[in-house]
DNA sequence: ACAGTTTTGTGAGCCGGCTTACAAAACGAG
DNA sequence: CTCGTTTTGTAAGCCGGCTCACAAAACTGT
């Protein structure tokens, strides 16, 4: 369980060339920083000439699923952009376990507290699957703030956004039994999926029980329990890291006791 | 308890004459709009065109102590700052429990999630003392940040700084025992308190132990419970409303058990 | 197909914290 | 000073959820 590797790889922005754990394999070799930052729908309206400008200040870097892309105490220079893969972003408690706070997909950009200020970062980045990430010096991201204030509201929006969320989450974990907390981490989870199979809708991100578990600050198998009671009363279908949504409306009736 | 007013009283920004709530009293009197700006670190080093420009589609209002400023599926086409006094922003389980995301001290600034975009209020702004809020149309920022790029970035900032703040709150409080979360969010008040007496340092927005346990989930049989324990262990000092820090560092070990 | 790993299922037992129910302080207003 | 309100203190009893302990699937790579 809960492999810990070492911190001794943080992420950080050196040069363009020298990157040495630049690995061309199938995937890597038909993605170039250009690609990537279009995908990205914080730069896609970028003009070449900036996009250009952004590339040379950023560096691409592979992490192999299980590998920690910045940890607590890392300077934190950087903002990074999931180019390919999955990143949990999570804490660990005293006693070890893991405590989630958001995932992040492709396209998605993460580590963005950084522009706030120089603090480091007070959470792990994980990859859960092998992926690759691009990282952009904050420096550069100031210049494009100061010459584009669209692109500026851009990140203050991303942030705003982000925050409404968590705060959301904050409330429906307080005060709240593990049958209200599973079915609302649920609901939300499907507001971010896209996935759906006729009338019936499938959470996207593939979660283990202990995974959620690690969402809402309960433990497998009370989560094991609850969705399991969730299926039979027909709101939802339960596979292996599977979870699809039947009944959305009688869901939101149970979060709500 | 809870006496829950209705939400007649939606908080939006009409025009600066017809202001039918204005009372002229001993606070009031003294305060105008631009010395309440100026004293807001948002808008401190605004010139003065433009701090006028923001006071002419601001409007003032009183709320005497406990009523609503804005509630959940209100618009939220303003952003507020808080003259004088202190808000509570709080949510309601449906079993009528209160979660408190935030307290607001005078010159914050609050409901700044209408800048993202225009969806509504998602939690309570309550006066917990007689206050006085100076509400600012959305679109006025909006210029401002259009014409200077410090301001946004201001902006960002505020967001960002917040959001990590209610990252690390949710992260103390799952899977964290009760004692965990009350030395936890003690310590995290600690930071907001300026008030010092010698060595030791008392919480500045005093609390009853009711605040204290809707901010951690709990109840307040148990807050002051806990509150009693620490006391005995001479980490801290309890009086009515009052909580004085003795031990710092001893308390951050019980935080993490 | 086989061995190892990950994920899920299930149950007994225990405990922290909630509920309920009072009561004593401490405070504020008149 | 007195009455009403707010805040705090305390304790018995109960229960949701955690712990611990296995075991059966389901998937992975070889």
């Amino acid at each position: 369980m809960l492999e810990q590797c070492g911190s001794e790889s943080s992420i950080e922005v050196t040069t363009d060339e020298d990157d040495e754990s630049y690995v061309p394999d199938r995937s890597t070799m038909i993605m170039n920083k250009h690609w990537i930052l279009k995908r990205c729908d914080l730069f896609e309206k970028l003009t070449d000439d900036q996009a250009e400008r952004l590339e040379r200040n950023a560096s691409l870097r592979n992490f192999p699923k299980g590998s920690i892309i910045y940890a607590p105490h890392d300077p934190g220079r950087s903002v990074l952009v999931l180019a390919e893969g999955r990143v949990k972003l999570k804490g660990i408690t005293p006693d070890g376990k893991e405590t989630i706070v958001a995932f992040i997909e492709e396209g998605e950009l993460f580590g963005e507290l950084a522009i706030v200020d120089d603090a480091p970062r007070d959470e792990f980045a994980e990859s859960v699957v092998d992926s690759t990430v691009l990282a952009i010096a904050c420096e550069t991201l100031f210049e494009l703030v100061d010459e584009l204030p669209a692109f500026s509201f851009k990140v203050t929006r991303l942030l705003g956004l982000r925050r409404r969320r968590i705060e959301t989450r904050l409330r429906n974990i307080l005060f709240r039994s593990n049958r209200q907390r599973v079915a609302g981490i649920l609901l939300e989870l499907l507001e971010a999926s896209r996935e759906r199979t006729g009338e019936e809708r499938r959470i996207t991100p593939r979660l283990s029980h202990q995974e959620i578990a690690g969402l809402i600050g309960s433990t497998r198998e009370t989560v094991t329990l609850v969705l399991g009671q969730l299926q039979l009363e027909g709101l939802i279908k339960v596979g292996r890291r599977s979870i699809t949504i039947v009944d959305r409306h009688g869901l939101s009736l149970v979060t709500n006791s």
